[in-house]
This record gives structure tokens, sequence and C-alpha cells, in this order.
DNA sequence: AACGAAGGTGAGGCGCCTCTCAGGTTACGG
DNA sequence: CCGTAACCTGAGAGGCGCCTCACCTTCGTT
């Protein structure tokens, strides 16, 4: 690749995660190419789809995520590493409105770097150590990621942080005390085969 | 107003209330029209703006949250009564995608018949009956319905009904027993004004 | 029956966004 | 220094959805 070229595209993605973190993911494709000083046959010749152009912004993304899972696996409490994966994730989605998008419409593509089996350690862990509640399951984290990314995009503006408060009280559900002893939960939790098709990057 | 014009009006708020329930809010107006077997210019005339269609397609469902929050209200048991109207809520969300537009986007203006006061005095029950815990405030409802709407518009192609068990999950997370106890919640719970601004129906 | 007001119609203007391509420019190996 | 392949450019075609308005139809009243 030629290195002006490289260096168009640099300021692409430069431009495009600036926009995707204010606005999201639905950003005109024509105000990034301007914002990079660009033209907008440029941007289609870097990235010939904006499926493309998400995927090289956000690829960074995996890295974090598979070491925040890392990072959670060397807590002393399994409980406290559970937790801080989590608020992890939830921060990432709380500081870039692009991010949020991906994580709801699992617009990413591709595995987070072997993310989803670090989280099953995660989860088995935390099973393991008894704190987290047995009937709970792995695929019920995408519960989590949804709602307090429906609580993010619904309050940042007008209230930034109120999201750990839902994430708090959501915690709380998890934990192996709130379990109500006297009747299962009322569905089966999704299948691997259900969560692969709603966040592919988790397949 | 003449009779011929009722007789659109009705003709498009059906359709608008069947497109709306399978696609969501954002439904091309000339596609209701065009199912209503009317021209865009009679939708323009009877509703001349979407909100207008919009809350007049959903008048309904104020006065059915309002029976639900009365119904909780009468229930043996405070928990259950605040379960159930929760429950209540949740089903339409999961039943019609416009709906669930409506509640996280605070689209259908107005108050819900009251609806807000009706909702106050179920938690308040469920409070002084000791059962929901006391960190929680009524604002903190709205992290219930943005979390739920999210996982419904997630998986109700996949998993219809999964948003079932997130629910539970949520709900024993904010049962008295589920506080914990260690420490405070780590964000003050929205404050009216706050939710007045993100649920202006709740106002 | 006749008339005025209310209503219906749909082509077309507008703005927004996506995507292409013919023509000009630049990097870089030889 | 030259030639060519890679690259950049931006006008414009095309699609979509919103909204208007001049013209015609129908209702309902007298």
């Amino acid at each position: 690749m030629r290195k002006d070229a490289v260096h168009n595209r640099e300021r692409l993605l430069r431009a495009a995660r600036s926009l995707f973190a204010d606005r999201g993911l639905d950003v005109p494709l024509e105000e990034i190419a301007r914002t990079a000083g660009v033209s907008i046959g440029t941007l289609y010749n870097r990235f010939p789809t904006r499926q493309a152009l998400v995927e090289a912004v956000f690829e960074d993304r995996t890295a974090t995520v598979a070491r925040l899972a890392e990072e959670a696996l060397t807590a002393d409490d399994a409980w406290e590493g559970f937790v801080a994966f989590l608020t992890g994730v939830c921060e990432l989605q709380a500081a870039d409105l692009g991010y949020n998008d991906v994580a709801v419409r699992g617009a990413a593509g591709g595995d987070p770097a072997g993310g989803y089996s670090l989280m099953r350690r995660i989860v088995d862990r935390a099973h393991a150590s008894g704190q987290l509640r047995a009937d709970v399951t792995l695929e019920d984290m995408a519960f989590v990621t949804w709602g307090i990314a429906a609580t993010v995009r619904a309050t940042f503006r007008v209230a930034p942080g109120a999201w750990r408060r839902h994430l708090a009280l959501t915690l709380d559900g998890l934990r192996a005390s709130s379990a109500s002893q006297t009747r299962p939960l009322p569905a089966p939790p999704l299948t691997r085969e259900q969560t692969a098709l709603l966040m592919p990057e988790c397949g």
C-alpha cells in the first residue's frame, strides 16, 4: 500500500473513531470523509463498506475486552473479578456511543481474541466460588450488556454515570444469595446458537 | 368531522397500529397510507405530524398501564403486585415493537392517566411490606423498562420470551434480601426532573 | 338541487445519504 | 528522470422518505 494511502487510512480512522464515539454508528460517511480532510471516494477506496470501517475502528476493543477478562481472572476474589470485568465492558460502552451500538447490534464481527472462552472461565470461576447464582449461565451476560447499554443510551446526556446504579442492581440480582429459591427462572437461557446469532462476535 | 374523514382516520390508525407493532416506530408514512388504502395527503390531513399519529395509536396503552397498576395495588401481596405490574408493562413492550420504541424513546407524550402516581403507590407499598429493597426508588423502574426493552428488541425474532428470564433476574436484584449490605449503590437515583426529561410521559 | 366547506389526491420539490466513475494526480521502482 | 500502477477527487446519479399544494371530489346542509 502506498504511503499516502496509509496516511489517509489513518486520518479516516481517527475521524471515524471520534464521530462514532460522539454520535453513534450512523454518522454519514460524507461527514467522516470531510472531517478526515479526504474525499468521499477515498473513504470508499480504503473501506468498501461501512461495516469494514466499523470493524477497523473497533478492532482494538476486542483486545481490550480480552485484557479485561484476563485481569478479572487474576483477581483475588472470583466475584470481584466478575464484577470488574462487567464493569469494564460497560465502561467501554459508556465512553463510546459507537461501541455501544456495536455491543447492541452485534456489528463488530470476529471473535474478540478468544474473549468468549475467557468469559466462560470468569463465569465458571464465579460459579465455583459459590458467589454467582447457579442458575445463571454465560449466555445471560448478554442481558447485562443489552440492559446497561440501553440505560447508557437513555441517560448519557442527562445523567452520565447513572448506568452504574443500574449495573449494581443487576449484579445484585446475579449473586447466589439472590436466587429466588421458590421457583426456577421462567425461561431457559439462550442457547449457544442463539447467542451466536445475536452477538456474532461471541460465536 | 365528516364521516369519510372519520372512516379514513380509523383506517389509518389500524394500518399504523399493525405496522408499528411489527416494525417499530420508523415505518415510512407513505407505507402506512398505502396500507390504509389512502393517499399520503390524507394521512397528513388527519395527523399533521408523526408524533400525532403515534400518540393516537398508543393512546389506549396509557389506560392499560393504569389498569395494570390498579390491579397491582389490589394484589394480596405487595411484592406480587409489584412483579405483576412490571411484568404486564414488559408484556406490552414485547407484544408491540412500536410500543417498545415508545417506552425507550419516551415518545408517547401525556401522562398515562395518572400512571405515575399509581406507580409510586405500588413502589411505596412494596417498600412498606419490606420486600422491595429500601435503597431503590420509583425512578429506578426506568432501568427495568430500558433494560427489558433492549432485551426484547435483541431477542424477539430468535428467542421470544427470553426477556422473561432477564426480568426475573432483574426483579431478584430488587428484592430487599438482595441489597448489598456492605456498601451503598454507586450512583444516586435519577431525580424527578431527570426522569421527566427522559420519560416525558411520566412527568 | 345546489352550493360551500371539508376532505382527498398524488405529482413533485426538497433534503439526506449512498455509491460510482471518468479524469486528474502522486508515489515509487527501474 | 520516466512510466505506470496506485491513488485521489468530486460531481452526479439514484434511492428514499418527508412534506406541500393546486386541483378535484364528496359530504351535508339549506
